[in-house]
DNA sequence: GCACTTTATGTTTTT
DNA sequence: CATAAAGTGC
């Protein structure tokens, strides 16, 4: 990418005299503003990397941003450079500053499921959407900053009220735990550097100067954070697009972006709107869909790159059928154009589509790449493994204590922990320190008190491992004192439990290079898995067609894009009607569309398989909205019979190549 | 009271 | 099709 910059690009990166906003449309090239952006601070006006912090929003965008900038840089002058997520810097602030806060360093990040279950506790409702809609209520009372006190001020009903009830419980509860959520990570710093601001200064001098991708998904506390951070100097560059804001759901607020050139006066605004990513008709196609959305900052999107293909809109009469169909239309383009896998990516709205697809790229033995859905550490075995680690890093993690205890089953049982929850919640203690109480000791049976003791002798055993050994010591020791593999093959089948144990190896393996190599210790490991860590196989070498979630793709870009499922229910989502958030379903489409450089194919299905039955799909309103002069349309009402016989044409060629192949 | 087997059930998006 | 709650031997 030796390709000059332009002119506001260069402004963009040069304008070092107050905080600085980048409107950068999709393609303009805002992930080469900020990286030679680092790179000039470092180089140029000889700011060392150390005092510069670089946020993004995943981890995966974190990782490219930091490879980018070390071969800028060419590997040197980087070190000590932070470039990673909101939430990773967070968990940075708490590690050095938790006993500001009441915790010991060595506390827990607890996951998604982690939480569910602690809010189902305290919950009393078994109703499942229940407890996620208060998951979710809590979820945003922490995003908006609100304690539970100043939530109650704000109490309007009584079922309000009891959400509260439960809120201030989950906080306790967490506390007690030694465990904070995701939210956590960046509410408990902005609480902390309110209240002491030599801390807040501190961490202000360290890092001199902040750049934010995707500055449009901040929610109301990163946004404090931000400020608290940068504080009067307000040394920043803030990249972002507000047609590109899909994360409302979480707490983001496009209000943010607004609210910027209030808090700042002096706030600079450059805006990117030379695209150089896609054709003139994908881009046209893009701006007609997005111009139905209420305005916040006025920009036109051009592209110097010729008109391109037509795009392309197919119905199918199944989803199924859309899966084959759209996957041989990709083998077949892939030899018409003589591409590599890796520039085709198939691109939905929810994980729950990705199955028909990946089925379809097994069986035509298409590589793939899925990303988004579950990982790796999500495995059960992995995280039966990972609740031990965390609880020898922090034994007061009760949901790692429970998931530990039980598996492999050692005569607990749901009695039993029942007995102990509740003895330690009277006693404000973990389940690990009600164990080794008289008081509990003395209401429980010895044949149900024993395996519980012996669980905490096994435990103390592998910290004091732990405390002088290497991580490959403690695993290994630990492997063999649960017998891990015998537990895996008594539960499972030959293959499966040998298919689980080789996830452990490697689980292992991984483990011990990384504390080896980056000489981390167990706490740091496990916190980083819990914050959406990876197993580093480098993805961006392996020629493979990615699947991905519309969320989960945001910032990549593809030769050839397949926009799949677009029915209305599904894009927009059936519970998305409202007019808020349908705007931001249009967004979540815009970002599809513009993901593509070259090819776009859009397609939906006209009965949908949902559990048993097939249910009939209308196709998504937003095709309508789009420019239909640059579309051609397969299938459905709106093909022609010419087009038809163009279908089957390319049937026939497609099977006249793959015939040849053999 | 524990552990394992069956059956119902249901899917937005992610740190 | 995967996970989680209810049912059945021990």
């Amino acid at each position: 990418m030796p390709s000059p910059l332009n002119v506001p690009q260069r402004e963009a990166i040069r304008y070092l005299d107050g905080p600085l906003l980048v409107l950068a449309g999709a393609g303009s090239g805002k992930t080469r503003v900020i990286t030679e952006k680092i790179a000039y601070l470092i180089e140029s006006c000889g700011l060392d990397a150390c005092h510069i912090a670089a946020i993004t929003f995943t981890n995966k965008a974190a990782r490219e941003m930091r490879e980018r900038v070390d071969k800028l840089l060419a590997g040197k002058r980087s070190a000590g450079l932070n470039v990673s997520t909101f939430h990773a810097l967070g968990a940075r602030i708490l590690r050095e500053e938790a006993t500001a806060l009441g915790y010991k360093p060595t506390f827990s990040i607890l996951d998604a499921s982690d939480c569910y279950g602690i809010v189902s506790e305290l919950a009393g409702s078994s109703d499942k959407s229940a407890i996620r809609r208060l998951q979710a209520q809590i979820s945003h009372w922490k995003n908006a900053l609100l304690s539970p006190a100043q939530a109650q001020r704000e109490a309007q009903s009584d079922a309000e009220w009891l959400a509260i009830k439960a809120y201030a419980a989950y906080v306790s509860t967490l506390q007690a735990y030694q465990a904070v959520d995701f939210d956590d990570l960046i509410a408990l710093p902005v609480a902390l550097f309110e209240q002491q601001p030599e801390r807040r200064e501190k961490w202000q001098n360290r890092l001199r100067y902040l750049l934010i991708d995707e500055y449009q998904d901040t929610n109301v506390s990163q946004y404090a954070l931000l400020k608290q951070l940068t504080g009067a100097r307000a040394a920043f560059t803030a990249v972002g697009d507000d047609d590109q804001a899909i994360y409302g759901w979480r707490g983001a607020d496009v209000e943010n972006l607004r609210g910027l050139p209030r808090d700042y006066p002096q706030l600079k605004i450059i805006k990117l709107e030379q695209n150089y990513r896609s054709t003139g008709r994908i881009l046209q196609v893009a701006n007609t869909l997005i111009a139905n959305n209420e305005k916040l900052f006025e920009k036109k999107l051009w592209s110097a790159l010729g008109h391109g293909e037509p795009i392309t809109v197919h119905a199918y009469k199944t989803s199924e059928l859309e899966a084959a169909a759209v996957v041989m239309k990709l083998q077949a383009d892939r030899f018409e154009q003589r591409a590599q896998y890796r520039d085709y990516a198939v691109l939905y709205r929810g994980n729950f589509q990705a199955r028909a697809f990946e089925q379809q790229m097994r069986d035509q033995r298409i590589p793939y790449l899925l990303s988004g859905g579950q990982s790796f550490f999500d495995k059960a075995e992995i995280k039966d493994l990972l609740a031990y680690l965390r609880l020898l890093a922090n034994p007061d993690d009760d949901p790692a204590f429970i998931r530990a205890v039980s598996t492999p089953r050692r005569g607990v049982g749901g009695s039993t922990l029942q007995l102990l929850g509740a003895y330690a919640g009277r006693r404000h203690a973990s389940l690990y320190a009600a164990v080794a109480e008289q008081g509990f000791a003395a209401q429980i049976q010895a044949r149900q008190l024993d395996p519980l003791q012996k669980f905490c002798a096994l435990l103390h055993r592998l910290q004091r491992i732990a405390a002088c050994d290497s991580v490959a010591t403690v695993l290994n020791e630990l492997l063999a004192a649960i017998a891990y593999e015998d537990w895996l093959h008594q539960r499972d089948d030959r293959r499966t439990a040998q298919t689980k144990w080789s996830h452990v190896r490697d689980f292992c393996d991984w483990l011990a290079k990384k504390g080896e190599e980056e000489s981390k210790s167990l706490l740091e490991l496990t916190q980083s898995i819990a914050l959406g860590g990876t197993l580093d196989r480098n993805e961006a070498d392996i020629d493979a067609v990615r699947l991905s979630t519309l969320h989960a793709a945001k910032g990549l870009e593809f030769k050839h894009v397949f926009l799949v499922g677009l029915e209305d229910g599904v894009l927009p989502h059936r519970d998305a009607q409202a007019d808020g958030r349908l705007e931001e379903e249009r967004r979540l489409m815009y970002v599809g569309i513009t993901r593509a450089q070259r090819s776009l194919h859009l397609s939906y299905a006209e009965r949908r398989q949902q559990g048993r039955e097939f249910i009939p799909c209308e196709p998504s309103r937003f095709i309508a909205e789009l420019d239909r002069e640059h579309l051609r349309f397969f299938g459905g009402k709106e093909a022609t019979i010419a087009d038809k016989a163009t279908t089957s044409q390319r049937l026939a060629s497609l099977k006249a190549l793959l015939a040849e192949k053999r």
